[in-house]
DNA sequence: ACTATTTGACAAATAAACTTTACATTTAGT
DNA sequence: ACTAAATGTAAAGTTTATTTGTCAAATAGT
């Protein structure tokens, strides 16, 4: 699964740390997440869409990966 | 987080365990989530998405809950 | 060059998603 | 009423998301 994350962030001009305040998770997770390291829940890239004003598929798009 | 995949799924006319096959997750785990019982992966709501063709946010809905 | 801010990274711990197996209950067809 | 299919439920186990704490590296401003 591949997001925009940090372009969004970029656009809103906002830092990690500010956007994990807004999204009421940890830095690190948000972190981790532009990284590529691991998917958020469906509850917090809900949260994310809505603080960007997006749709979800906007920020995620799956892989064919994510089908096997 | 609200979902109307027991909806979707009636427009389809397909079973859970026909859908579980088409998601590729366990026929458990389609009834939990049609249930409420917990909410889905962000890989699998997008699965469900791409099977329902519509978007997430027409499937998925945060609650005022859901940002505590 | 110095300093502060931002970002990347790691490890240990907890919570939540998801699987498998198995059984009970409901629904629909005949 | 009988039967088969569909749905609800539960326990135990595995995997993955997320937190907290901490430190190093990169970036930007002065």
């Amino acid at each position: 699964m591949k997001n925009s994350i940090k372009v969004e962030r970029a656009k809103k001009n906002i830092t990690q740390a500010e956007l994990a305040k807004l999204a009421k998770v940890s830095r690190q997770t948000i972190n981790a997440m532009e990284l590529g390291k691991y998917v958020p829940s469906t509850v917090l890239a809900l949260r994310l869409a809505q603080i960007f004003d997006v749709e979800i598929s906007e920020i995620f798009t799956l892989e064919d990966s994510d089908w096997v």
